[in-house]
DNA sequence: GAGTGTGAAGCAGTTCACAGCG
DNA sequence: CGCTGTGAACTGCTTCACACTC
């Protein structure tokens, strides 16, 4: 089995991004094999996990021996679609767009906010960074000039839906939202939720029944 | 089966979430009643999948009529443990601990930030709201007198560990990480990792072999 | 010997389908 | 009749165990 023949479960692909990061890591400590122990130890899973979800990729360790971390880094990195840069738009540049604007991770990583809109008269024509924050009405043509091919929604939970069909109208073929909704997209696009309260409120469940979950 | 009988499903309690936002909207709008399938419409669910949900909590729909809302609001609120108030510190006062300290649904939820630290000497002394920012070597003096219940990871990823090893020790349950490492805890302690990174990179997998994968 | 790759077994969450109640 | 609650079937992820290779 190699990279492209199956479909790597969304469960694995989560995890991969976790073996990319300690990978990283042991290159950077000189590290240069490494066993599905390891990387398992520093992920807080196990090791037949761990060969399992590699198994998805293809048969890249030297039994005895582990993993090259040099070649299983670039291979993972390639799965993972980072070795080219993504061009992505900031919808929304309130305290949470901001947030994620200047986050470094993302920069490094290959992804590009070269496009952020905002639809507060006060803040459009003001500058986030070196970029140029522009009005909801420019939206479509902002999208499509930048080539964006991932938008980051932190807007009012409101107004969320309504931008997202232009959005999704306009091309864009993958949306990370930040807003408490469950958004509405055609088969096809691809959909991340990241919410800050269902994460809170998982906590508060197991405080509350004294239950351990873990993640 | 009712609420204290059973341990409920990880995936179940996220989308326990869901439905109380949901509810709390339906009640908004004055309707009393609520079928599964509405619920399932709302949340990008089956029917089925919410009765499953709803049955680990006990009996509360009526046959023919659905789920009333106050009364299944009321449940929700409290499997969730949101009717009590839960005292909280921010551990790191940059750009994405101050956006989480400002995040309002978090205080309306019943999460109170009461306690912020961070070891920058620029930061500590200075103000966040109403509340005066403190140093990390008073840490363990804070999180006592505030009877802190659960904290959020803000700091960078290399401090992370250091600090929740010592939050552990001072009694703290519960935490929510947003650094980018993954946290050691002791069993017995709530863990939930929210990563902008895995969640991106997951997207730009999808982009990259034009799989859709929703959430 | 050390450590991978993988079928097979085990387990958990989801979907189905329908009996039963309001 | 409409809609819930739930066993039973199903699907998919995880764990196990071991043959196999370096």
């Amino acid at each position: 089995m190699n990279e492209f023949t199956n479909r790597v479960p969304d469960a694995t692909v989560r995890r991969l991004s976790l073996y990319l990061r300690f990978l990283e890591d042991f290159g950077r400590s000189g590290v240069t094999n490494v066993a599905s122990a390891a990387l398992a130890e520093r992920g807080g899973t196990t090791a037949a996990q761990v060969r399992k979800d590699l198994s998805h990729l293809g048969s890249y360790g030297k039994r005895g021996l582990g993993y090259s971390v040099e070649e299983l880094t670039r291979v993972l990195r390639s799965v993972l679609g980072l070795d080219s840069v993504w061009r992505v738009a900031l919808l929304g540049a309130g305290r949470i767009g901001t947030a994620l604007f200047e986050y470094e991770p993302f920069r490094r990583r290959g992804f590009h906010i070269t496009t952020v809109i905002d639809n507060d008269p006060a803040k459009v024509g003001a500058r986030l960074g070196d970029i140029r924050i522009r009005g909801e009405g420019e939206l479509e043509r902002a999208l499509c000039e930048a080539r964006i091919d991932l938008v980051i929604v932190a807007v009012p939970a409101p107004v969320a839906q309504g931008l997202v069909d232009r959005v999704v109208e306009a091309g864009v073929r993958a949306v990370l939202n930040y807003a408490p909704v469950q958004l509405r997209l055609p088969e096809g696009v691809a959909l991340r939720n990241v919410s800050m309260l269902v994460e809170l409120e998982c906590l508060s469940h197991a405080l509350a029944r004294r239950v351990c979950h873990s993640a």
